[in-house]
DNA sequence: CGATTCCTTTGACTAAAGTCAAAGATTATG
DNA sequence: CATAATCTTTGACTTTAGTCAAAGGAATCG
């Protein structure tokens, strides 16, 4: 991997100094201005599961210390913003979610954050401001993208798992015939010398995957290739893809071949130009339908 | 003024949340690792003066409660980090500088934070490395203009005359026959009925300047616009220029014109991006090689 | 079914961050 | 030149944030 450059790292800080001085104190003022900080942000990641969530989950999710938590949520039930249970399934596990005047409070923060932004807008012309939200845009799609990682999974293992359930449940309702979960690679084939599993993960969930598997000698296959919605356009598809073709090569399978659906027309574009060809049918996979190739430089 | 379309607002909260979550808590605890994060900052504040600076300034600037810093400093003093010393004019206030060893933590501090700024640019390919950067760099444009006021002063208000003192300096080393201070215009050409004077504001700093003064009946003439080094290249001459066309119009001197000098061909350009047509000369200014008008409209 | 692992609560702390007001030394101002 | 204003220091707090360990109830595993 090429060095970062020096005026790179540079306008990275340059922009992170700025913003954090600018932005993120006046931020954190606002959000902490009648309750403390602590509980302020607990109780908005509160708000964003309507459902209720489990004390365990905040804890993992926002770093905090399980007794220091647990009193956060007394002091917060105490005032009448959340509703504490235990779980129905586990009775370890405390659910908390937002009670009525809880979700006013919320409601109210975000009135003032969105104040705070309107107010930093409004000292711009318009097409000012939309070239500051595109930037940001941009900027948060990069930061996404590169707080992801590609890890090499054993294709038995419940994330690879998880990944190819959503995948299915996808084609699924995209499919004009459905998609049957038969069709989907075994454990085995992705395991070992078969083949391999990728799973990306962004902070900590898996958000997409690819499989690889051998056709045959020196010709390996790409399968199921997936992005979750929420990880959708940040340019995952094309890491998964660069992470199966170097493990391809890797083994010496220096030709890559897959298929894929009529109605998948963005995947045929990014394969297109990922330097895949279309070629005559090699499979008669039930859902094939447009059949690729590309030799990999070593 | 428009109002502000709530979804650039939602993109900017989007942006604010996942920055200040991702980096800004990263960018805390690597600053924090060895003292205080208070004190890290107050250290780190202080190396942006190489000079020294006065607690003063450091409390205005931070937003410091006057005890709070004064005991962070000694504590800092204490450790060996800072030296402090009485200003030599003003014994009431306490310069505060750098020692040896607090350049080198400072410098650790640095190393740290370009550890981080790398990790992050690290999880993308060159292309993207360079436009994360660019957004962010537009980002920080963006929001520096948005913060920038621009204000109505009278001619002989001190941040005026500092404005025009720095304008002078400027010229004086771009023009190759030099500047005369005598060309600039006098307080009493600039206030009440006789034209007015603008100041644009980054925090508290006055960062440009221009003024308006009345040439003839409906015709207003516009002098002295300048940006500091550090504002340039915001879009902020624009911002400066619009406040002098609007305050013209609203005197109902329909008419502008401004001269400039043939060395500031970046001027030009602006102007003539600003809708101003060169004509012949309508005044002899020493330093008048281009002239310029733009008939504004109500 | 007994041991182990999980999850939460509670007690007992500590450190950091921040506030307020009084007091002392200087400087500006009418 | 007296008075007011400015700046820093100090004492005396409070609140927030965070840590650690013990303990108890509940699920899981062999």
């Amino acid at each position: 991997m090429e060095p970062v450059s020096t005026e790179q790292v540079a306008a990275f800080r340059r922009f992170n100094r700025y913003f954090t001085r600018r932005i993120g104190v006046l931020n954190d003022h606002y959000l902490g201005q009648d309750r403390p900080l602590g509980e302020a942000r607990l109780l908005f990641e509160i708000s964003e599961n309507p459902a209720g969530v489990s004390l365990r989950e905040l804890r993992s999710r926002l770093g905090l210390d399980a007794g220091y938590l647990s009193r956060m949520a007394k002091a917060l039930q105490a005032q009448g913003m959340v509703r504490l249970r235990t779980h129905p399934d586990d009775n370890r596990l405390r659910m908390i979610e937002l009670t009525p005047a809880g979700r006013v409070e919320v409601k109210e923060q975000n009135r003032r954050a969105d104040t705070l932004a309107s107010d930093v807008l409004r000292g711009l012309t318009a097409p000012q401001r939309q070239q500051l939200t595109d930037a940001m845009a941009t900027a948060r799609r990069l930061l996404r993208l590169a707080a992801i990682t590609v890890e090499l999974v054993d294709g038995h293992a419940p994330d690879a798992r998880a990944c190819l359930d959503a995948y299915a449940a996808d084609l699924d309702a995209r499919f004009p015939e459905g998609f049957d979960k038969a069709d989907l690679v075994r454990p085995g084939q992705v395991s070992g010398d078969a083949g391999a599993f990728f799973v990306a993960y962004e902070e900590g969930r898996p958000v997409g995957c690819g499989a690889l598997r051998r056709l045959e000698p020196g010709v390996g296959e790409i399968r199921h290739v997936w992005v979750h919605p929420d990880a959708r356009r940040l340019g995952l598809a094309r890491r998964l893809l660069a992470a199966i073709e170097h493990e391809s090569l890797r083994r010496g399978w220096n030709v890559v071949r897959l298929d894929t659906h009529a109605v998948l027309t963005e995947a045929r574009a990014m394969y297109r130009a990922c330097g895949y060809q279309e070629i005559p049918a090699y499979s008669d996979h039930v859902y094939g339908q447009h059949w690729f190739e590309k030799r990999l430089a070593p």
